[in-house]
DNA sequence: GTCTATATGTTGATAGAC
DNA sequence: GTCTATCAACATATAGAC
């Protein structure tokens, strides 16, 4: 169960006239994610996701209820993984400047572990009902991220010339970014280097320590 | 000339049954742009466009060529916007580290003087002809700042311990990110502010100097 | 320059045979 | 579960009257 296509219990029978077809719902989320990203939702039909997925529109609509539908689960996961990233953050009650920085390492690691579901989310436009409520949940998460700076902030811990909601926004604008450009197994940055990166320039920026 | 309705050459006989509507082309493209940032490139369709000037599908069809060629013309002059400006940071012929903070200050600025346009460029998937082009062009500008970006590391400007590349994605992922929730005449950080906010960040970092 | 009317294709979604 | 066939809605774009 919980596969797509059943288990075939006529002992082969049945005409099987397209490909076979034998994804978990995970599997499908994970193709139609891929051609969301692709082509941009709105941009992509359920014709192309039916034809990634190896099956007719009518045999992909037997499976899932509709486009939003799909990315509602997409963009659902993405946020989950996020907020609970920022929850597991809060639980180190750690000191302000520790705080923010385990969050940035968190939620870079979210972002690139459930990287297409982040890049689906961080693209939604708000044209429906399902990306209105998608861009709310992330306005709060990015709501808690902010708080997290301006806690530093009035620490002193990061500097006093900048706003604190810019400077969030800014840092996590370069967090988000990572989207834009990583695609894992390619030959780039490692995992590793990315979040070390990342943290690093954030909190002492670019240049050589020390250098004119 | 160049205004779209024309003169009203005869004395105000004709009969205008919509609204007035007499726009440059770069306030129709202004409004354009709006539109298509709105509701994403895919999901403004040509009734949506020609509802928001005032004009109805058949008229706006007389004015422009069509969707694509609209998208053209914006992303155009973003590319354009983005390119002079690192053509003048070339021209300062000043040492690594302060022709790429020159370069940082100048997109930043290009960013917000020409927000809308920038905003959808940045946006562009590449489903059609016009987008690919635009990529391309796009690609060659990231390549001409990671260039910058490897030069100041060479020589010893920048700190080793991050790849040059992946510097140059973050920084420039910051900046571009300004896109993100920039919005002129809100409340929000003034142009010089940002573009201090950025620069500095970029180059040493959040964190306050000398704390722990 | 603007309109009404329409041509023509594509989209999300469904009906019903096998 | 899969298919072919089809629908209603909406898309881009054009024709032609005023």
């Amino acid at each position: 169960m919980s596969t797509v296509s059943g288990e075939a219990a006529d002992g082969g029978r049945t005409p099987q006239r397209g490909r076979p077809a034998r994804y978990t719902r995970e599997a499908l989320l994970d193709l139609v994610v891929g051609v969301f990203n692709e082509r941009g939702y709105e941009g992509a039909s359920m014709e192309d996701l039916a034809r990634a997925s190896g099956l007719t529109k009518s045999t992909f609509y037997h499976h899932v209820s509709g486009k939003e539908e799909l990315l509602r689960m997409a963009v659902g996961r993405a946020l989950d993984a996020l907020s609970a990233a920022l929850d597991e953050t809060m639980a180190t009650h750690a000191r302000p400047i520790d705080l923010l920085a385990d969050a940035v390492r968190r939620t870079t690691e979210v972002l690139l572990d459930e990287l297409p579901y982040v890049t689906l989310l961080l693209r939604v436009r708000g044209n429906t009902a399902v990306e209105r409520e998608a861009l709310a949940r992330r306005r709060a998460i990015d709501a808690r991220l902010a708080a997290l700076v301006k806690v530093a902030a009035e620490a002193g811990e990061i500097r006093a010339d900048i706003d604190p909601r810019l400077a969030s926004r800014l840092l996590f604008g370069m967090v988000n970014s990572i989207t834009e450009w990583y695609r894992p197994g390619a030959r780039t940055a490692s995992r590793t280097s990315i979040v070390d990166a990342v943290t690093g320039v954030a909190l002492t920026g670019l240049r050589t320590p020390g250098a004119s």
